[in-house]
RNA sequence: GCGGACGUGGUGAAGUUGGUUAACACUCUGGAUUGUGGCUCCAGCAUUGCGUGGGUUCGAGUCCCAUCGUUCGCCCCA
């Protein structure tokens, strides 16, 4: 085999790592802003954590990664955060947190084997919240305002939030039911994708890609929520009102797996960079996962962040400053060892000082073109007469003063300098 | 899983209907200038090598097949 990423994966270098920092380190503050708090679950788990009972659609049939290591348990590679964040929700107990919802986050990575595509990689990035334990149509207003808060902050622009409501259990069962009568008549319009769904997710029919002549879906009944499901979504839409999150409803916004129960909603981009992958995250509320999962009749809800995907949309809409790493000094040495030069250096990286030096024998124009990549503020000159003087060749490259300094002195020179120079 | 496009040094890339030593530019290295960089000038820089492996041919970066990868779209998107 070559020695190459395997396909789907790829190598984050230090130049782009520093952006998905950028983009971490920000959705960590909004954690903080709204007081959540990063938890990690194993990169595996068992495969039933994120295969349910009579799951057989494509994602978990086809798109993990899964193995068993000694022909007997079936583990996989997580594919999203939100099983394995309620497996441990329910694994340590948190059902039993004096304070409700328990407000979990994670920045991880997800494997999902899909044809690579622009935005859609088999090793990625998530960063998500979840907000476990209580249901209240606040709760989910603010698990929103979280996300779409967080995508302004960064600065992109074309952003929009899709939302609906799937009801609770009572009216979304109602619902499958309608619409498996409705459809049932027509089965041999469906596509072979669709005919399969009928029976085990027929909402996903409404969101099918593949064009069965529009008016058959266009005509499908609506969602009809009960009246407390109802009452539910417009209070999500109230206060997000009062937070001045603009949204779309769009009925037609199922997601892909069925756990999901009344809200659910997504984040895309208008921006063409995206290419065909343009959500930028989803999430919703899920009634009967955590039952499932052998805790309590409980709700949660959370979202997913594909960081990947907004790199591209950040970097399309020229987002990042231009990075410039630099250093205090640069040490040149002009002499056949390196011991002086060394003692120099160490010591001024013991007083906080962030220092390069040049490692073997070159010329003095190389190693001064050294020290201007490595952008270094001062040059520091090591030949034959500062080793028998003990002193250093001081320069600053922004005046180009050049002065000697002695050696114990030099350190507090360089502050004396760099404060000097900033007032 | 399906369909289209693409794959030449560290980088950007030229390579006409297959024909001598793989253009040009940038970067880098050395020198002019062996204790002072950025400018300029000179020189060097693809292990007979063009993603990999076969094939056709007197001759292949150029044609054919396979394979790997990238990319665009479909499917899917927890």
């Amino acid at each position: 085999m070559p020695y190459q990423t395997v396909k789907g994966t790829y190598d984050l270098l230090p130049e782009t790592l520093l952006k998905f920092r950028e983009l971490e380190d920000l959705f960590r503050h909004f954690l903080e802003l709204y007081g959540y708090q990063e938890i990690k679950t194993p990169v595996f788990e068992y495969t039933g954590v994120f295969q349910k009972e009579n799951d057989t659609s494509d994602m978990v049939t086809k798109e993990m990664y899964t193995f068993s290591p000694n022909g007997k348990d079936s583990l996989t590679l997580r594919p999203e955060g939100t099983a394995g964040v309620v497996r441990s929700f329910v694994e340590n107990k948190m059902y039993g947190s004096p304070e409700m919802p328990v407000k979990l986050a994670y920045v991880e990575e997800m494997f999902r084997h899909e044809r690579p595509q622009k935005g859609r990689q088999r090793q990625f990035t998530q960063m998500g919240i979840e907000a476990i334990g209580d249901k209240d149509p606040l709760i989910d207003a603010e698990v929103i305002a979280l996300g779409y808060f967080y995508i302004k902050a960064i600065g992109l622009n074309g952003v929009k939030v899709l939302l609906n409501s799937l009801g609770d259990n009572e009216s979304r069962l109602k619902y499958k039911d309608q619409l498996i009568s409705y459809f049932e008549p027509h089965q041999d319009e469906l596509c072979a994708d669709c005919r399969s769904r009928l029976y085990k997710n027929p909402l996903r029919i409404l969101d099918c890609k593949v064009d069965h002549g529009s008016e058959l879906i266009a005509n499908a009944p609506k969602m009809v929520l009960n009246e407390e499901s109802q009452i539910y979504f417009d209070k999500v839409k109230h206060y997000l009102d009062i937070m001045q999150i603009p949204y779309e409803i769009d009925d037609k916004l199922v997601r892909g797996l069925d756990y999901y129960t009344d809200t659910v909603f997504e984040v895309v981009s208008t921006n063409e960079a995206s290419g065909s992958q343009a959500t930028i995250f989803g999430g919703g509320r899920y009634d009967n996962l955590i039952k499932e999962m052998g805790g309590p009749q409980m709700s949660g809800i959370g979202f997913a962040i594909g960081v990947e995907r907004l790199l591209i949309l950040a970097e399309a809409e020229e987002i990042f400053e231009a990075y410039q790493t630099s250093v205090d000094c640069y040490a040149i040495n002009l002499n056949e060892d390196p011991d002086y030069m060394i003692q120099v250096v160490n010591d001024l990286r013991n007083e906080g000082l962030t220092v390069e030096m040049n490692y073997y024998r070159r010329s003095l124009k190389a190693q001064f073109k050294s020290s201007e990549r490595k952008n270094a503020r001062f040059v520091l000159i090591i030949g034959e007469d500062e080793v028998k003087e003990k002193t250093v060749t001081l320069k600053d490259t922004l005046t180009k003063a050049q002065e000697t300094v002695k050696k114990e002195e030099l350190s507090a020179r360089l502050q004396q300098l760099m404060e000097d120079y900033y007032e």
